[in-house]
DNA sequence: AAAAATAAAATTATCGATAATAATGCCTCT
DNA sequence: AGAGGCATTATTATCGATAATTTTATTTTT
């Protein structure tokens, strides 16, 4: 066995890191939906040769933040609101297969561990109001959940998903840490340790159900989000356009 | 309106012809798993430069029958047996998703030209024995009901699986399509027809369900192709070695 | 002879430049 | 003045060559 066809060990290579900065600047909103980015701007940017751009551009479409058209080029993607029913359909559905797919595969050691992160997050509902922190700690629970049902392709599309869903959630609300409410928070908790006491019974069709309404929790949240944020763009019609100096 | 950044009416650029040709010949096996394809070899197969080809790496890597590692290049996919399960599971999560959402999405229009091919399908079941024109009239309308769920992302993904469960069959037994026998087809005429009724009385957790059993009925198929394949090559072991020379 | 170190070859990653294509502005014609 | 055609500009796609890295072969050492 000489050639290792495994795990990449080595420095990343510039179109990955380039690609990661591309993905968090999207996230983050700071490239808006529905821009159009140049080849030679990025690359300017990051002092390179456009070739690694362009490896970069495809990987983030890959993912589906960017759209690459034959000889127009790369464009953020613009989701709306039909979009976002369709990621959290899909997120429900894949999340739900890793639980599945986990209560067959988690060694018995595994299903202790799962029960004492679910423990530690409890505590941390009960301890702290902290909405951040909540959902630190529950994303680490889904997380270990998803990478030991040992189904390496469901973890991608997952993490592919809940990668859009966070951006839908940017877009629309712009702060989604505030509107994910600690009632949510405390739904949450709930659901988590139902999911978990599906998983270690090994209980695919009870685990795919809780995983489904844990996300769909995640989705009444964003839905609330999103209507607040509507009326709160549909008053200042007035007053807009203030100043347009810096 | 300027630009425009929906369809893309032009000649596919190399990259993406490389890349449908690369997809073509994995799936078939003509370039068998775990094999380590270069740059070089591809480019002058198909008398271009080497970028066109590293992009179409990256394209088939996305859907994931080619595994991309820095500095050390392309490897097929390989395959076992668990990831067939896995495969297989994601299939139902995903084509469920497009069924749930069809319930919504579809309008009554929709809902008639379905139930036609419905018909059109019965109607070839109990004419022909052929299975492959069995495969070939329920494909389109699982294909129709993906579209007509207004689910992109959905699609794509299901397509992406679909490949892969393909891939996987031909793999295993080289010949998916005597294998998927007539039983099969007869069970899967049933399930079609609970589907598409489901899904024009906009039920959706019964489309899912349907969509999730007949998908099963390929997968039982697929075990059944494997547990045969296993036993065909178990045998001759004695007999191997045949002839060293062509 | 086996293992480690080193040199050579092969391969991918990146670069700079050219070709192909699409968008933009200008000009003409009506 | 407005529409349509033409030239210009900008951008992406592809190419050939170089740099960085890995793999393989060779040599050296124990």
């Amino acid at each position: 066995m000489a050639r290792n066809t495994g795990d990449d060990d080595s420095a990343p290579t510039q179109d990955r890191v380039i690609a990661r900065l591309l993905i968090d600047d999207i996230v983050a909103w700071r490239i808006p939906p529905g821009a159009w980015i140049r080849e030679r701007e990025i690359a300017a940017r990051f002092g390179v040769s456009h070739a690694p751009v362009r490896e970069a551009f495809r990987q983030v479409a890959n993912i589906g933040l960017l759209k690459v058209v034959p000889w127009r080029g790369a464009f953020v993607i613009d989701l709306d609101q039909h979009a976002a029913d369709e990621v959290y359909e899909l997120w429900k559905a894949l999340f739900g297969v890793a639980c599945r797919l986990a209560c067959a595969e988690m060694s018995d050691r595994d299903g202790r561990e799962l029960m004492h992160r679910l423990v530690e997050y409890k505590d941390v509902t009960l301890r702290t109001e902290n909405t951040f922190e909540h959902l630190n700690v529950s994303n680490r629970i889904g997380r270990f959940i998803a990478k030991r049902s040992n189904a390496p392709l469901a973890l991608e599309l997952l993490d592919r998903v809940a990668l859009l869903a966070r951006w839908q959630h940017n877009v629309y609300t712009n702060s989604y840490i505030e509107t994910h409410g600690n009632e949510a928070a405390r739904r949450s908790a709930a659901l988590y340790e139902t999911l978990c006491r599906h998983i270690v019974a090994r209980d695919g069709d009870a685990a795919d159900a809780a995983a489904r309404a844990l996300i769909g929790v995640t989705q009444e949240s964003f839905e609330q989000a999103l209507e607040e944020y509507k009326a709160r763009h549909s008053k200042p019609r007035a007053s807009r356009r203030r100043a347009k100096s810096a």
